[in-house]
DNA sequence: TAAAATATTTAGAGTATTCTAAATATTATT
DNA sequence: AATAATATTTAGAATACTCTAAATATTTTA
């Protein structure tokens, strides 16, 4: 059994590693906020132990097995995070630090039981998918606002994970599965001009903040079923909204 | 914030004080399967702490604050075991060693919800106490079922922790909730002579055994109020049969 | 391409917890 | 009350992780 340590250090490289960054020892060690020394260490350590490759002077990588265990630890991650937001009603701005510690300590079984539970949830309340239990995900294929072009959206994923912008984002009426059209982009690195959708009058974006949120591009007039579904899966994740909350009852059957 | 170590040493500390023994060093090393050395230190440490008072060659005895501590530890675990026997659907015999890693992660925020979810429980799924929020116990008014007096009784507690333990029961009909009849204690600390209702022929069991169920005497004619209550609150607690357990539905609200 | 800036590693040490083995205190036995 | 048995503490060391400061390597800049 590996310590919550180790779990961390695989899930930053993960990370890293989607990003498609070099998991750099000083990249690392920001990320989880401890000294440069202390990474080497734990890299040489974790590439003795067979779950990445570790060159001096370059990084990290992880290796099948490094990246196998790091996926089941985002499994876990995420199916807590559906489970506080879905089960116990948590807003999606607490989910994450709760998620963070239980992650380490939950057995498979305890897993398994709560994606029963769940009905097998593809995504967490952020948008972002859950890995099977043999570490397979669908590929994300949304874009990120800040790159997108004028015409329909939907809010897809939110890869902040800072309770303040989840606010911002909830202000704004900024959230997974709401619709908008992107009317315009302020040159010069400007704000984004967006409308959304039941909205009476547009409002603006910092390019910042956009940076933070992907959407799936509306396809005008051909809309495959495959497209189709993948937004209707996440109909479901308004986080936030009271009305969007799920029922849970726990209930005694008669005797 | 305390470690899981020094909440464990509190949580056994507070057992024994429960059970009426001395809190000595070499007890609490070997409940925690740790070497006398180690808890002599801790102990010292702990005091500084203010957890507890510490005399060497003695032992240990908690302060209001280690108690009160150690309390709010044993309300996360029994209210963690509920969840896990209610909403996951765990046998009585797997929701132990689950609890005991997840109690010193969970926030006060998750306790709070869980014990919402759970409809504020007053037992575990071994028929413990469950402290409420101040750490105020319901004393236990049940007797060991070795010290037991013929006649009719209901199983209201388990103490055992053993998997294999409650396999044993489950085989005999043993389970909280369930009525007996005792007929005969065999001298010389032979086994008991119970009536199980609904079963056809008596059964013996060990007093090691008897020792481990402690039994709420039927109290004939004369029953009060509150011990009628009491019992009914303990009709919901027969674990690991199925038609017992409790239906969870999570359900989305149409739109 | 040499100097400056930056990134990384090495060396040595600290914390929390644990251990074993030896020393000491307490309790039980004669 | 002296001895034996048992319980407890002290001393010194190990592990996993962390740190700071110094040394070294790499990259950038001029």
């Amino acid at each position: 059994m590996l310590t919550s340590t180790v779990e961390n250090y695989l899930k930053t490289i993960l990370k890293m590693e989607d990003m498609k960054l070099r998991a750099s020892t000083s990249r690392v060690a920001r990320q989880l906020d401890v000294a440069d020394a202390s990474v080497t260490d734990m890299l040489r350590k974790l590439q003795k132990a067979g779950l990445l490759e570790y060159r001096p002077y370059y990084g990290a990588s992880l290796t099948d097995r490094g990246r196998k265990t790091a996926l089941m630890i985002l499994r876990r991650h995420r199916l807590i995070e559906q489970f506080l937001h879905q089960v116990l009603g948590y807003g999606w701005e607490r989910v994450h630090d709760e998620a963070e510690r239980l992650e380490h300590e939950v057995s498979d079984f305890f897993i398994q039981k709560l994606d029963d539970l769940l009905g097998h949830p593809a995504k967490d309340p952020h948008g972002e998918a859950i890995p099977d239990a043999e570490g397979g995900r669908a590929e994300e294929e949304d874009i990120c606002l800040a790159d997108a072009r004028p015409g329909g959206h939907t809010i897809h994923r939110v890869t902040s994970r800072e309770p303040e912008f989840f606010a911002y984002l909830e202000r704004e009426g900024l959230l997974p599965s709401h619709t908008f059209r992107l009317l315009d982009r302020v040159p010069y690195q400007g704000p984004l001009k967006i409308q959304l959708e039941g909205k009476k009058f547009p409002q603006y974006i910092g390019l910042e903040a956009a940076r933070l949120i992907y959407v799936i591009p509306a396809t005008p007039g051909v809309m495959t079923k495959k497209k189709e579904s993948r937004v209707a899966a996440h109909r479901s994740l308004r986080p936030a909204d009271p009305r969007q909350h799920v029922r849970v009852s726990v209930t005694r059957r008669k005797r």
